[in-house]
RNA sequence: GCCCGAGUGGUGGAAUUGGUAGACACGUUGGACUUAAAAUCCAAUGACCAUUGCGGUCGUGCGGGUUCAAGUCCCGCCUCGGGUACCA
């Protein structure tokens, strides 16, 4: 019978529900570890062999944790609301909760013969109205919020109300989209519509026309982060840019803490470095410049203050407010032209078309504020009307974007910085800007012969002096737009009452989805929920029609885990005094700029409330790399039936097709499966190589479309969960990207039979002994408890499961079958094989399950060596080892290497020059 | 374009951070057991040269450098993967 992983595992899966194993509490008599993985979309494909790899590693640490005496909270649960179960529903009719609902049970069956330690009891949905209250509840809390940059945080809208009606707002420095200046006499003159439309502008959940990513093709506009080369990252559909009026998050108000929070975070860098790059912190000068004959200034952001000088012309976007007004009428009719164009251009066609430089001149002059001089105007949609103030001063020396343009439209070109000990030349006969970063600036007045540094701080100290700039600080992260025209997505709590929006009262959540006929937009073009019934509130104001994104219910998931049943706040405070903040964070680096922003946004305005109690959400993130599919592919011969084996398919010439991969074994196509698999192949032919038809095959991404799944039901079917859990892990690196190959995962198998075989003999008795346990297999066991111990630090779980066959292949080499071997060996295996491990524990006579076990102590006495085998090396090659006592002195160690006899015929006819000896590591010899 | 990350046997990958390159597996080859197969076990397996035995040369993407010693550090390239994209 031997190693019985089916029954084994049904087993103990069985055993761990019933006793609530992994059902965890508050203990204060016990440290907490917060283990998390980020919550799935259940897909209605269910799992593929990707998944579970970062649940797995987290698993390992959570299990791990509690072996060391931790209480671990080691949630799960489901992302449920989502776009594929809507687009299915818009086919199909069926309720997208229906599927998604079915798709949750199928993802829970599939997680549950993994043997996860989750506790279930804590399971979120991020669609259940238990938990998306709190999502709505969140965002009345940011409606009602305000951001002080004084405080650098988030504070109640009714005492900035106050604030107005005392002082009115010159005196508050917030976070907002208002420009007027008014005093308290004005705002109290303002009617109900007037000041709440101010107090948008200062509300941290907004709503405000903006211009948005519309993707016809969903029917809905999208984050930035949702947008990737111009296509939908979901569907990969069109986005156009369009003017609505939308919900907006001002996560822009937390950019300076969101980009200081990362210091402190363990994460890898270079996620760090991708929302350092997101938040897009830049720091310069605002300078305003007059333009000739009107009233009206334009005011410019730059990096490079030090370059006004070498400004010869300056640049609008399209959409800034100014442009129609100062353009003269001669120039009227082709600015206009080229501001509709540029309006009109889509995100994909804006971006592929990025080399072509197009503009208008407005026929108007700003005037340098520095130099008096008059400089032209112009329009181009190089210039984003979403960055700075959507004007530039083009510096056409200094920068490759302005200089492309002078040089298109033939305008001036000054060079005002030059390189240390450089001599300025004729900016006519450069090929390209020059990056000045370091330089001295040129013919700029009062910072000629400063380097570029310290001229920056000049240039605006003084133009703050003369009030015609400040220094500021300017940041590419965008506010989030919080609105989806969709139907599967929480409501907004949020009614209108004569076009006002308020939100509703707390006592009213959570709002829930209203039933519509089909999950469609209306005729005229209104969000699905406009088609319900009653979509209003009690006293019959409409209710808002729009939903939430996908990541409103991801950004605060991680606090409901620690209290999930509270029905009276989003969780108690005793609960996140206990648990804190997430200890380890696992999941993808797709995630850098969405859900990982979001997130770490939400939960500082939620510090900023006074109900988290840590600024930052994920201490420690590891991002898992992708599991990547191995496609094979047959070869058919153009216009035939017939199939050419891999090796001799350029002698012919071939129509390349994917095939499934569970009819290849090793590259050999099972042909027989293969004619059955669709009836155009009933009939087809092959033309093999030795016999076999051998297959073509490639890395790339795992998806149907590809027949490259690897489901990890089959798997456990045919070598068991155990087997599994090791294999992903020992396929490589957590982080690393790797291919999938099933060929591998029978070497993880063979090593649980054999560690099996330790304890049972061929007839499935037990042959484990209470003999003492030798030195040899002392030191075998306590190598192993060290290093398991070492990797799960290090989340190095490949060479952990390495140990555990190195430790296994000593141990039956040894003959050991002792319990004093054997009994720790089991603790220390299962957080990686939980169902083997908990096995053999009882097998040995334990009745408590092996989650309460104590993590073997290693102790070095059993890992001292008396000798060394030293590897000797002449100029630095190794030539020949030698086993020496550890401690002999350095003298006696080169003596002893000298003298050995191997070391003759190296030495013979030269002269020793030196002699290296690192003691415990090598001997090197230099000869000449 | 800019910013990260990675290139090691036929394959996945190791290498205590500058100290025996290729651990552990897969695969392949040969052998044992078996009527046979599966399972299991044993041996070989970086390339090349030599071979009766000992052995030798080369080798971590490429080219240079530092060092007694480099997969690891420095300089310059190449290739692949990811992020970002007119951000002033």
């Amino acid at each position: 019978m031997g190693y019985n992983f089916g029954k084994i595992e049904a087993k103990w899966q069985n055993y761990w529900r019933e006793n609530k194993i992994y059902h965890v509490d508050i203990n204060h008599h016990k440290p907490k570890f917060y283990v998390l993985d980020m919550f799935p979309y259940p897909s209605g494909s269910g799992l593929h062999v990707g998944h579970p790899l970062g649940y797995i590693a987290s698993d390992i640490y959570a299990r791990y944790k509690r072996l060391r005496g931790f209480n671990v909270l080691h949630p799960m649960g489901y992302d449920a609301y989502g776009l594929p179960a809507e687009q299915y529903a818009i086919q199909t009719g069926t309720h997208p909760a229906v599927t998604t609902e079915k798709n949750i049970k199928r993802y829970r069956e599939q997680l549950d013969k993994i043997g996860f330690s989750f506790d279930w009891d804590r399971e979120v949905r991020t669609n259940d109205p238990d938990y998306f209250k709190w999502t709505q509840w969140t965002f009345i809390q940011l409606f009602k919020s305000w951001f002080n940059k004084d405080t650098e945080k988030a504070e109640p809208i009714a005492q900035l109300v106050e604030t107005f009606e005392k002082e009115g707002n010159a005196a508050v420095n917030a976070a907002t989209t208002q420009e007027e200046i008014f005093t308290a006499g004005q705002w109290k003159q303002m009617n109900e519509e007037q000041q709440q439309e101010t107090l948008m502008n200062y509300r941290l959940a907004y709503l405000s026309d903006t211009m948005v990513n519309w993707c016809p093709a969903l029917g809905t506009v999208l984050a930035n982060d949702e947008v990737k080369e111009g296509l939908s990252e979901r569907g990969g559909h069109p986005v156009e840019r369009k003017m609505m009026k939308q919900w907006q998050l001002r996560i822009s108000a937390y950019a300076q803490r969101l980009l200081d929070g990362l210091d402190n975070l363990e994460w890898s860098d270079s996620i760090k470095e991708i929302q350092r790059n997101w938040i897009g912190r830049s720091e310069g000068a605002s300078v305003i410049f007059n333009v000739k004959g009107f009233k009206d200034t334009i005011e410019v952001f730059t990096t490079r203050p030090d370059t006004l000088w070498g400004a010869t012309f300056m640049v609008l976007a399209p959409e800034h407010e100014l442009v129609d007004k100062i353009t003269v009428p001669e120039q009227k009719e082709r600015v206009s032209n080229y501001v509709a164009m540029a309006k009109n251009r889509s995100e994909r066609e804006r971006m592929t078309e990025v080399k072509k430089i197009t503009g208008e001149f407005t026929g108007a002059y700003g005037i340098n504020p520095l130099t008096g001089r008059e400089v032209p105007i112009w329009v181009a949609d190089y210039v984003l009307a979403g960055y700075g103030t959507g004007a530039i001063m083009a510096v056409p020396a200094h920068d490759s974007r302005d200089f492309a343009f002078a040089r298109h439209f033939n305008l001036p070109i000054i060079q005002v910085v030059t390189k240390e000990g450089e001599e300025p030349s004729d900016p006519a006969t450069w090929e390209e800007s020059y990056d000045s970063k370091d330089g001295i600036s040129i013919n700029s007045g009062f910072i000629t012969g400063m380097k570029t540094k310290e001229a920056i701080a000049e240039v605006i100290k003084r133009i703050e002096e003369m009030g015609i700039g400040k220094g500021t600080v300017n940041y590419r992260l965008r506010d989030a737009i919080f609105s989806r025209q969709r139907y599967w997505g929480e409501p907004f709590p949020i009614y209108y009452k004569n076009g006002i929006p308020y939100p509703l009262d707390e006592s009213e959540l959570p709002l829930k989805l209203p039933d519509v006929d089909i999950f469609l937009p209306t005729e005229t073009g209104e969000p699905p929920l406009a088609r319900a019934k009653n979509w209003k509130t009690k006293e019959g104001y409409p209710l808002e029609t729009n939903t939430m994104p996908g990541f409103a219910g991801s950004s605060g998931y991680y606090l409901r885990y620690m209290d999930p049943h509270n029905d009276e706040a989003y969780f108690s405070k005793e609960a996140v005094e206990y648990w804190q903040n997430v200890d380890l964070y696992l999941g993808g680096d797709e995630h850098g700029t969405g859900h990982l922003i979001y997130s770490r946004f939400w939960n500082k305005f939620l510090f900023d409330l006074g109900l988290t109690v840590k600024d930052e959400p994920y201490k420690k993130l590891i991002n898992q790399g992708k599991i990547q599919g191995r496609s094979s592919f047959v070869y058919r011969v153009k216009g035939t039936n017939q199939y050419v084996s891999y090796g001799l398919k350029d002698n012919y010439d071939t129509q390349e097709l994917h095939v499934d991969v569970s009819m290849v074994d090793g590259d050999v196509l099972d042909t027989e499966a293969f004619k059955k698999w669709r009836p155009e192949y009933a009939d087809a032919e092959f033309i093999l190589e030795d016999g076999k038809y051998y297959c073509g095959h490639v890395v790339e991404k795992m998806s149907k479309s590809k027949y490259n799944v690897q489901n990890p039901d089959d798997l456990i079917e045919r070598y068991g969960a155990d087997t599994l859990r090791l294999y992903e892990m020992f396929l490589g690196p957590l982080e690393q990207d790797k291919p999938w190959d099933t060929k591998g995962i029978e070497g993880v198998y063979r090593f649980l039979k054999k560690l099996w075989r330790l304890f049972f003999d061929e007839d499935d008795r037990l042959i484990v002994s209470n003999e003492k346990a030798s030195a040899a297999e002392m030191k075998v066991l306590h190598k192993t408890i060290k290093k398991i111990q070492h990797d799960i630090e290090q989340f190095s779980f490949n060479t952990g499961v390495s140990a555990f066959m190195i430790c296994t292949n000593e141990l039956s080499d040894l003959n050991c079958h002792k319990r004093e071997i054997l009994e720790p060996l089991s603790v220390l295996l299962s957080p990686y094989a939980p169902h083997i491990a908990e096995e053999l524990w009882h097998q040995l006579g334990n009745s408590e399950t092996v989650n309460d076990a104590v993590f073997p102590q290693w102790e070095e006495k059993y890992l001292v060596e008396n000798t060394f085998t030293y590897p000797v090396s002449f100029n630095g090659k190794t030539r020949f080892k030698i086993e020496l006592p550890v401690d002999l002195s350095k003298a006696d160690i080169e003596k002893a290497a000298l003298e050995a006899p191997e070391a003759q015929k190296w030495i013979e006819g030269k002269t020793v020059r030196k002699v290296i000896v690192v003691p415990k590591r090598i001997i090197n010899v230099v000869a000449k």
